[in-house]
DNA sequence: AAGACCTTCAACCGCCACGCA
DNA sequence: GTGCGTGGCGGTTGAAGGTCT
């Protein structure tokens, strides 16, 4: 491939601008404009590549830059775009007046991105993690909400997140390590077309799931009788069991405790089924896009929620976790970070795989 | 006080798409 | 159709400042 030489000669100065070159590439610019950024630095007398001078100006520069942190609205925006747009931060820059590519991709690099991590969520995929270098991550969200102040209708949402990425982490585990087949689950009553996982944290009164068959651990051992299981606590009890998960005393009544929390609609369901039913994101970003500036009307129905639509999308869910009214998620999320170090060194230790 | 380590963000690099000759 | 020049984008780097030990 042919390169093109402008902006690769070493003569042409590099790295931070000063000053005066700032100021005269503002002076020529509110004079003459920027039809062409090739010719541009020779015409204001700068010795840069018209690259350079164009990002200077677009990134830095431009009379119409905001300054300054971003607002729990614009970060919001960002996260619920992202989620749709993935990296294209040009396109989600279109949607904060303002803000360029660059400065929203920096914030979500060194912010939003470990917030996420820290939520379990995999900030590229905006779904639970389920490597298991963060289980010590997760932990938290096991243990935390046993004294964090959240809300009630937080905690229930983050009882289940932690449900269900339990759930998968073992079964993934399983599938894994696994020379052995993971026991199947099926769901007796249910009549949604769902998967026994998603059924369970979605769970109806007459839904009831089995495990079928104990890990035969050895070929000696008589197979048991299918364990009826009507609830999380109770599911999650047998495959720890049988996943030699052997938590201790204090581990155990940690775990009962968060699993006696009665199972609500989850937020990670509703992701969940947001990204795999038929792309409600994809309407709903033609939908902010078409709407202009989102900014401007989201405190009404313009954040997409009120489209009409039966389906939960990823953006409803964010928001209920978001408009917490008990300030800030994400200072929630520090919190429990603060509070679970135990809990998180307790776990690490335990599993044995 | 000082060095190590961490975080932030401006700026650069390399690739791609598009328009034009 | 092809090659070149250019603008634009996303990933990455590294300097500067902050925090920790």
């Amino acid at each position: 491939m042919v390169r093109s030489p402008f902006c690769y000669s070493s003569s042409l100065k590099k790295g931070p601008w000063t000053p005066e070159e700032d100021e005269k590439l503002v002076d020529y610019i509110n004079r003459n404009g920027h039809e062409s950024w090739t010719n541009l630095p020779k015409l204001a007398g700068l010795n840069r590549c018209g690259k350079s001078c164009r990002l200077r100006w677009i990134n830095y520069l431009r009379p119409d830059i905001k300054r300054g942190k971003f607002s729990q609205e614009e970060e919001r925006l960002i996260v619920n775009l992202h989620s749709v747009l993935g990296n294209k931060w040009s396109r989600i820059a279109t949607h904060l007046p303002g803000r360029t590519d660059n400065e929203i991709k920096n914030f979500w690099n060194t912010h939003i991105r470990k917030k996420l991590l820290q939520m379990g969520i995999d900030p590229n995929t905006h779904r639970p993690r389920t490597d298991f270098n963060h289980l010590s991550n997760l932990s938290f969200l096991l243990f935390g909400n046993l004294t964090s102040p959240w809300n009630n209708v937080f905690k229930l949402q983050h009882s289940d997140v932690a449900h269900l990425i339990n759930i998968r982490l073992l079964h993934n585990l399983l599938q894994i390590t696994n020379t052995r087949s993971f026991p199947s689950i099926t769901v007796s009553g249910g009549t949604q077309n769902l998967n026994p996982l998603e059924q369970l944290l979605n769970k109806t009164a007459t839904t009831s799931l089995y495990i079928e068959e104990p890990f035969p651990r050895t070929e000696d051992l008589p197979l048991q009788a299918p364990t009826e299981v009507t609830d999380a606590a109770n599911i999650w009890a047998a495959l720890e069991g049988e996943m030699l998960l052997d938590l201790d005393m204090e581990n155990n009544k940690l775990m009962n405790s968060c699993c006696d929390t009665q199972i609500g609609n989850s937020l990670l369901d509703q992701l969940i089924s947001a990204s795999s039913s038929s792309s409600p994101e994809s309407s709903m970003v033609n939908q902010m896009e078409s709407n202009g500036n989102p900014l401007d009307d989201n405190e009404g129905s313009g954040s997409g929620s009120g489209s009409g639509s039966p389906t939960f999308s990823v953006f409803d869910s964010w928001e209920k976790l978001i408009d917490d009214e008990s300030g800030s998620f994400w200072n929630d999320i520090q919190d429990l970070t603060s509070l679970s170090q135990s809990a998180r060194d307790l776990f690490n230790v335990e599993i044995r795989i």
